[in-house]
DNA sequence: GCTATTCTGTACTAAATGGTACATTATTAA
DNA sequence: TTAATAATGTACCATTTAGTACAGAATAGC
């Protein structure tokens, strides 16, 4: 009956993660995601409701294929190499552009903690997701006796968290791969994660 | 002749940090801060000039008193026991309010990394200070004896801001005191640093 | 008293913000 | 061809933004 082509809305939402990553919420004004999308003004409206709506929706793709890093590997490699893995894939082999948009999640609590309650919520809990496959990951490997018991799985998933919150902040400044490298092998050596 | 009265620029400068502090830069507008800081627009522009020229103010004021912590603790304890010191100051022997501030510097540059490229190198100026400071002391330790050499003092000073800021991230969020004391106990314990 | 100065309060500007309305143009299936 | 729908483009809205202008009130030293 009618035109059932709709522009690809996949592409779109991905060009606007790019944008929200890199700048945040609030200093994303609603012409330059247009811009990035490259769609119009009603075409928008049509599709995504809402600015904060669309970044809702940026977040969970975000955390979504976050989690799907760590998901994917934890059936393939030891649980005590996960960490490096997953630091190794998120820092070191993406482009430098990339790698200084740091962790959307990471970027949304530090903006918006006091300023909107429920994306920080929606951020902690994807966050969260991430530290729940590596409490599991590592809670397995210790089931098998393949990972030291002296640390509880929940306790070595949250300092991973940790560190990799740290790391996400030193690659948004503007750290060369050398330095973050640097950091990640003395945090893991010292983890007794180590290579 | 007149009166020379100006009303209390620093305590002003204070309320405005803390806003700054808890909200950032850009979602805070300058009604938000008048009311803050208890003075009228006009006074404002005479006394502060620009809303940005505030703020580097507070984050210089921030960063000031954040490096003061560690030079003062550098003189008093061993070196091994600054960053255990550092982070009970900054992160548990305040009030939840101002835990959940986070730091001011790590809130900056994960907020304004590729939006303002001045204020984010002036955020990470002030954070390279501590960086240095921390640096220094283990350096004087380890040249008198008192700390492990396996590791540059250096090297040493980066996982310390690493962890730094993973613990100021986890601090933004809504983590209970309980939770942030053991990520620092078990991150010292594998720093080789603990009590 | 007077005069100089520092405030406050109000009114304003120009620009940018997110969001809406609607007429027009394409594109598809029947 | 025709009817239905999906897109665009443009004009608009009310609100908020940072910043300015200026009149008047308060306070100090003389």
């Amino acid at each position: 009956m009618a035109r059932p082509a709709e522009f690809d809305r996949t592409q779109a939402l991905e060009a606007a993660m790019k944008l929200f990553w890199a700048r945040g919420y609030t200093a994303t004004s609603l012409p330059d995601l247009l811009a990035a999308m490259g769609i119009a003004r009603s075409s928008f409206y049509a599709s995504f409701k809402t600015k904060r709506g669309l970044f809702v929706e940026c977040l969970e793709l975000f955390g979504d294929r976050t989690l799907d890093i760590v998901d994917r590997d934890a059936g393939k490699i030891p649980a005590a190499a996960l960490p490096r893995a997953f630091f190794e894939a998120t820092l070191l082999h993406v482009s430098r552009r990339k790698a200084k948009r740091g962790c959307m999640m990471v970027n949304t609590v530090l903006e918006l903690a006091d300023v909107d309650h429920e994306l920080n919520q929606l951020a902690t809990l994807k966050l969260e997701a991430i530290e729940n496959a590596f409490a599991l990951a590592f809670e397995r490997a210790q089931q098998e006796g393949q990972l030291d018991t002296r640390r509880s799985a929940q306790e070595l998933a949250s300092i991973v968290m940790t560190i990799n919150f740290g790391l996400r902040v030193q690659s948004r400044q503007m750290r060369s791969p050398e330095q973050i490298r640097t950091i990640i092998d003395n945090s893991l050596s010292m983890l007794g994660l180590a290579a």
